[in-house]
DNA sequence: AACGCATGCAACCGCGGAGAT
DNA sequence: CATCTCCGCGGTTGCATGCGT
C-alpha cells in the first residue's frame, strides 16, 4: 500500500479564509514549520484540507511575500521569460523573489495577454499576428481591437463596407488595409510605438517596451 | 439609486510526476 | 515492480468590487 491519504474531504471547510484561520495556520506555521502539510490542519486545528492550506500559505501569508502591483520591469520580465518557458508558471515565479506563480498567472491573463494582443503579439507564440496563419485568431484580435480600442475607426470601417458597391467581395483587402494601417500613433499620437520598433530591430529587444505601460493604461 | 456588465483575484479542481510502501 | 498517495502545477471558476448606464 502507498501513503495515507491526504484527507477524508468530509466536513472540511472551503470558500475564502477567515482571519482567525489565517492566524491560526500562521502560527502553526511559524513556530513548527511544514513537515507534511497533510498534517498541518489537524495539528493546526483547521477544517481544511493540507492542500488549502498549502495553498493559502503559498498565496498569502508567507512572510516573504512582496505585496502591490507588478512592476514595469517585472512585466517585462514575464513577458521575456514567458517566451522562453511558455505556460510554467512556478518557473517564471522562480524568477520574482516573493511574487507567486498564481500571482503572475493572473496577472498574465488579465493584463499582459490584453497588452500583447493591444500591440499585434499573439501571447501564445509571441509572435506577431500577421505572420500566424490563424484567422480566427486575427478576427478575434481585430474585433477587439475595432470594439474596445477604436471605435470611431469602426465607425469609419463601417461607413466604408456600407458604401462599398460590391457588398459580397467585401472588403477582405479594405479590412486588411485597415488592419494594417493600425499604429499606436493613431490611437496615442506622439507616443513611439515599440511594436513598430520591435518589428524592425535585427535583434528584437523586449528593453523597447519599458516605459510603455505609462502611456495606455 | 439601482441595475447589469466587466474585471481582477483568491481559491478550487484535476492531473502528472515523485516517492513511499 | 506494482500500487497507491502526496505534492506541486496549470487551468478554471466564482465572488467581490468597480464602473457605466
Amino acid at each position: 500500500m502507498g501513503r495515507q491519504p491526504c484527507c477524508d474531504k468530509i466536513g472540511l471547510k472551503r470558500g475564502p479564509w477567515t482571519i482567525e484561520e489565517d492566524h491560526r495556520l500562521m502560527n502553526f506555521i511559524l513556530n513548527n514549520g511544514i513537515q507534511c502539510w497533510r498534517l498541518v490542519p489537524k495539528l493546526a486545528g483547521l477544517m481544511r484540507c493540507g492542500k488549502s492550506c498549502r495553498l493559502r500559505w503559498i498565496n498569502y501569508l508567507r512572510p516573504d511575500l512582496k505585496r502591490g502591483a507588478l512592476t514595469e520591469a517585472e512585466e517585462d520580465m514575464i513577458i521575456k521569460l514567458h517566451s522562453q518557458l511558455g505556460n510554467r508558471w512556478s518557473k517564471i515565479a522562480g524568477h520574482f523573489p516573493g511574487r507567486t506563480d498564481n500571482e503572475i498567472k493572473n496577472h498574465w491573463n488579465t493584463r499582459i495577454k490584453k497588452k500583447l494582443k493591444f500591440l499585434g503579439i499573439d501571447p501564445l507564440t509571441h509572435k506577431p499576428i500577421e505572420e500566424i496563419n490563424n484567422d480566427d485568431i486575427k478576427q478575434q484580435v481585430s474585433e477587439e481591437i475595432n470594439e474596445k480600442v477604436m471605435p470611431e475607426k469602426t465607425l469609419e470601417y463601417t461607413q466604408e463596407q456600407q458604401n462599398s458597391t460590391s457588398s459580397s467581395s467585401i472588403n477582405e483587402s479594405n479590412l486588411e488595409m485597415f488592419q494594417n494601417s493600425l499604429t499606436l500613433d493613431m490611437y496615442y499620437p506622439g507616443v513611439e510605438d515599440p511594436f513598430q520598433n520591435w518589428i524592425a530591430s535585427p535583434i528584437h529587444n523586449w528593453d523597447l517596451f519599458d516605459n510603455l505601460q505609462d502611456n495606455f493604461l
